[in-house]
DNA sequence: ACTGTAATTGAAACTCATTCTCATTTAGAA
DNA sequence: TTCTAAATGAGAATGAGTTTCAATTACAGT
């Protein structure tokens, strides 16, 4: 993990008036220990494997916090509790969700993007943010069926 | 609301060996009363209103049934609860969210959606459903912001 | 029309993800 | 070192939705 980014963080909450935690650290060492999504309690089992564990209460409020701040951003991937992914290197992209084996493909695309801000100023909308999702079938699950 | 769609519904009720119930035909002509998104406890609330209640547990039982028989679908407005439409009319459409007042605005685009295909192929995926939202401000909130 | 029975219903208990409460602990400014 | 507001953990509370189960009811077969 990038030395920087710690410091980033460590920046952020000084001049937020935050404290620096080790709770706080170390789910954002968690946060940043590999490039998956994660829920808040993949967060939470995860580090009480490693006993580093910390309540439920101060993972989500963490998440909260590093969500504000730009190091994690929400991924709606149509499942029941909210998706993470932390925004190092990754530019925004969309998400294919195979129904049946759960596979997340990532892809991103300058035409459909450039669709959506025509749509918007047609509408004289303003957007801040989108989210695509396409759910079906990945090839092999398509290949199984038959 | 179209009379023939009731008697599709009946009929979509009989082949499939369930009961033409009361709470089923109230809570059909409630969902296809208006072509407006809803949750169920609109519904719910709404026909305890007019004096036509039913239990929460049939109105979320009931609006499952409408959908997997294609009489209603679920749509994602990145609400906290599930929301649902009548299929009356409409086709495939896409929202753009306004996150001050909550407006909904709804499009649909032949570019984007060719465009999707083409991403699906290049995955080997094949996509059933797809959700599209767009968040942001729409014009009066802009204008009210500044 | 009457019966029998499997489907349906309502009420309340439950689940699951998340948020809140509040007593205790602690980071970090003075 | 001391003080205090911020943060934490444990568990209660919440909200949306689902399940359970005893009571009711639609309707196929007589």
């Amino acid at each position: 993990m990038d030395k920087t980014l710690l410091e980033k963080f460590k920046d952020t909450l000084h001049t937020n008036g935050m404290k620096c935690t080790p709770a706080r650290l170390l789910i954002f060492k968690e946060v940043y220990s590999s490039s998956e999504h994660f829920d808040a309690d993949e967060i939470y089992f995860r580090m009480r494997r490693e006993k580093k564990a910390v309540s439920r209460a101060t993972v989500y409020r963490t998440l909260d916090l590093l969500v504000e701040n730009g190091f994690v951003s929400r991924v709606n991937v149509g499942a029941s509790q909210v998706h993470f992914e932390n925004t190092l290197a990754q530019e925004h992209h969309e998400h294919l969700v195979c129904t049946q084996c759960g596979k997340i493909i990532e892809f991103s695309d300058k035409v459909i993007e450039k669709q959506q801000n025509l749509i918007c100023e047609e509408h004289d909308f303003f957007p801040t943010k989108h989210n695509l999702i396409i759910f079906g079938l990945c090839d092999k699950c398509r290949k199984r069926n038959n």
